[in-house]
DNA sequence: GGTGAAACGTAGGCCGT
DNA sequence: ACGGCCTACGTTTCACC
């Protein structure tokens, strides 16, 4: 990755419509930033290898695929030792309902985000996941009821 | 969109290969999930027109594009009338250092992710735009200092 | 940065199961 | 109703200006 690239006005114009739509053709892309085909191709191109653009994904509607709850969950452990961290964000990788794991700044250490199929399931995760890890202190969870923005969705 | 779709083990497969890579060409996507080229395209249509795949996005490295800061910060406001949760929303929308925000259950109403070029930026968010708004009352911020998951980058 | 042409992928009609 | 085959059309990609 590169930390300083010179970028214009083009590319950031470029980024915002491959944000917008990832599968935009090159052609299109091109008319839209003012380029030519080959000239726009060679910019992504760019981007791609330095690493402004990390990828492509598709978004799914999570709603579609039963995915009916979703909460934020402050979680503090009761050791601030490397080894109760890394113990506690490993099992946060393998727990498929936790999408987001941040480490941060407070009274507590780390803020979840959690997507489960309905209030149930959340629970089930609550209590066999987060309940029967010994590192874990103090969980709070916040239910999502809207997200008037959210543009990582 | 549809809440009921028939979806099997192939739809899940090309579901998981479009959310790692948003831009496989539908020759390679059918090789991986088994299929010829033109059912595979059927299934992709299918799964966009019912809204399971809501879009394609181009994933960008923030800190590439100099975004050094990154904050949770809950908000809470002094009157929870539909009218002043209006204007906070689309105060909200308007803001770019806010990429997300969430309405949520607990002792505050707002949720967001804050994205600025470094504390100094974000000071003047918090400032400037956070703190002028009428309605906002309590405002708190968790700072990132790293995410071991994070899915939806 | 632009042009052009060959290589490649897409998209849709058609048929078989 | 769904998968596979074929093909016209559009797009990507590359050497060259």
């Amino acid at each position: 990755m590169q930390l300083f690239t010179a970028m214009d006005k083009i590319d950031d114009h470029i980024l915002h419509e491959l944000a917008h739509d990832g599968r935009i053709s090159n052609l299109d892309l091109a008319e839209r930033v003012g380029l030519s085909p080959s000239a726009c191709l060679r910019r992504v191109a760019a981007l791609e290898r330095t690493g402004v653009i990390a990828g492509y994904r598709a978004v799914l509607n999570r709603t579609a695929l039963g995915v009916g709850f979703t909460a934020y969950v402050t979680v503090g452990l009761n050791t601030h030792t490397k080894a109760s961290q890394e113990a506690f964000e490993r099992a946060m990788s393998r727990a498929p309902e936790v999408v987001e794991c941040h480490n941060i700044t407070g009274a507590v250490e780390y803020l979840l985000r959690v997507e489960a199929a309905d209030l149930t399931a959340y629970k089930s995760f609550h209590t066999d996941v987060l309940g029967t890890l010994p590192q874990v202190h103090a969980i709070t969870s916040y239910v999502v009821m809207g997200s008037p923005k959210d543009e990582r969705a």
